[in-house]
DNA sequence: GTGAAAGCGCTAACAA
DNA sequence: TTGTTAGCGCTTTCAC
């Protein structure tokens, strides 16, 4: 079927297109009588404005692009679900990229952005980003960038991250208050820095608290932890608590635990760090120290807000964590 | 910073805007001295093509639109994952939109996908969805149509669903199988028309054999699941199956046996429909019929091609089903 | 109160 | 081998 223009409107009515263009806006200048009959005609044929079109003339965009490793998990996608949210209610709509952690496909993605002409752009980095230098680009093109969760070292960037530091610190105080001294503390792939801060964190208020042993571990999968707890809870000497620093990890660590049929909390303590999903469908229900991706989504927006509103500078941003108490400690 | 055009390559160059674009396609007419050059000064500035310029003239889009209640969860995330990659192999570029299971807004957001001249469209209706007019316009617009999951009960759509009756019937064969008497399954929503295939199918295998008897009961939320496997579980008399409709209803009834410490299989066996991800985090793993979104967003989007290839008439598609046996049964 | 014309960035038919 | 021109749909300045 045709698609409608305003050429096609102003054919039919026997109109300039420039009149129709202002009839349809309510431009002042424009009669009464012909702004009702360009608007009825344009109703009756369900006349969109060419996106497209307003978009190559005004150079503006309404476009707004989200590069993620992947889109479904415990954290992602309510980040992104609240992203959207934000978008909807500002005018904006989201496009979004997968990158599968996977370099190249970042670089595509990045790609797709500027020929899209976003208006601004967020990105957690893949695991495998080797070098900065497409994302500067981006920053030299003047497209707001906001990166969030998986953020570059680099200070000049706009980031917005997990407290990881208050988070460790809660979750480590939590442990030591409860006067565990051997903790089997697991984390996740060794080389992000979130995890250098998590550990580092942890074990520093642990080292602070006399007798505290500390077993840390690095575990990049659910079945690693999951192995890995096995191991050591077929040991003599058992950790009498566990830390573990995502949602994944947990999984694994818990599946162990009941396999072993070891309790919770009588023999073993868990805290986690968690989005919030997982710990409360597990049996005791797990305490945890909330890692919320829709509160994130939400603080990445305000931000990119400001960016794209002119504001200087590079934030560096932080959502406040929150314990939430279950019956696992 | 400057953005970068044709027209700016050229003035540089001293060569026209076509020469500029053509060297940039590598059109066989166009010297090899001047493509190099051409390219040369292109990747220096890093030029890329407008794509609002190429969609204008071209009259094509490679956005497709994708109209969903809620991204997160545990199995539209996964659509949504499926459908991103594939898009990706194929050159498209996915728009999200929430309607949050609201009418207005997913009205709005149709009207953002035709603004912005989507290729194609897949749509998760709303549960408040009164009117399928505005789907039909998209329709006569000749926009490609794929509903999924979620799909209207008119039969001129395209429409990709799980295969609830499949799925219900490998559920239902599995608790007869085992020689269950008293089985208690638990359904969602009750006016969704998923949940009333899923419980009819169900009820029609286990009518077929001699002595099953099932308790039917609707249950919205993995609270109300909970609580009423609490209640069923402390009376003397009690089923020795469960079947357990969606993930949400499997994680209620999992915490109830849990807390009660009744033992999975032994005590009460459980088979689950589910997306995959949370029975095998549950120990002893969940037998349970999988509905995969991932799946159905493969489907769906094989769908898609279809139709913006010029296919003809409406299919009316369903992902197979399999069993993946767990412990729990 | 309305229209004509230019131009956003790009491509392609036609000319040279 | 390269340039000129028209036009995709829209907005806006300037003219009437």
């Amino acid at each position: 079927m045709e698609v409608i223009t305003l050429k096609r409107i102003s054919q039919v009515l026997g109109l300039s297109i420039s009149t129709v263009s202002r009839a349809l806006k309510n431009h002042p200048d424009i009669s009464q009588n012909t702004k009702t009959r360009v608007h009825e005609l344009a109703n009756s044929l369900d006349y969109e404005p060419n996106i497209n079109a307003i978009s190559l003339r005004s150079k503006k965009n309404n476009l707004i692009g989200l590069i993620v490793p992947t889109i479904s998990g415990f954290f992602y996608d309510s980040f992104i679900s609240a992203v959207e949210t934000e978008c909807r209610k500002n005018g904006y709509t989201l496009m979004i990229l997968q990158s599968g952690n996977d370099a190249e496909q970042e670089t595509e993605s990045l790609k797709i952005c500027r020929q899209n002409r976003v208006t601004g752009l967020f990105v957690c980095l893949s695991t495998k980003t080797k070098s900065m230098d497409a994302f500067m680009k981006v920053k030299d093109a003047d497209i707001p960038l906001v990166f969030f969760d998986k953020v570059p070292t680099e200070p000049n960037y706009n980031k917005v991250s997990i407290d990881d530091v208050t988070a460790s610190k809660f979750a480590a105080n939590l442990i030591i208050k409860k006067k565990h001294k051997e903790i089997l503390a697991i984390f996740g792939n060794e080389n992000l820095s979130i995890t250098k801060t998590r550990l580092n964190t942890f074990n520093e208020i642990c080292s602070k608290t006399k007798d505290v042993v500390v077993d840390n571990k690095y575990c990049s999968s659910s079945d690693e932890a999951r192995e890995l707890v096995r191991k050591i809870f077929t040991k003599k000497k058992k950790p009498t608590a566990i830390f573990c620093m995502s949602d994944e990890i947990l999984i694994g660590v818990v599946k162990s635990i009941q396999e072993l049929k070891i309790n919770i909390p009588n023999e073993v303590a868990i805290v986690a760090m968690s989005d919030g999903m997982l710990p409360t469908m597990i049996t005791p229900e797990i305490t945890y120290v909330e890692t919320s991706g829709y509160k994130l989504g939400l603080l990445a927006f305000e931000q990119m807000i400001k960016c794209i509103n002119g504001a200087e500078g590079n934030a560096n941003l932080f959502t406040t964590s929150t314990i939430v108490t279950g019956k696992s400690i």
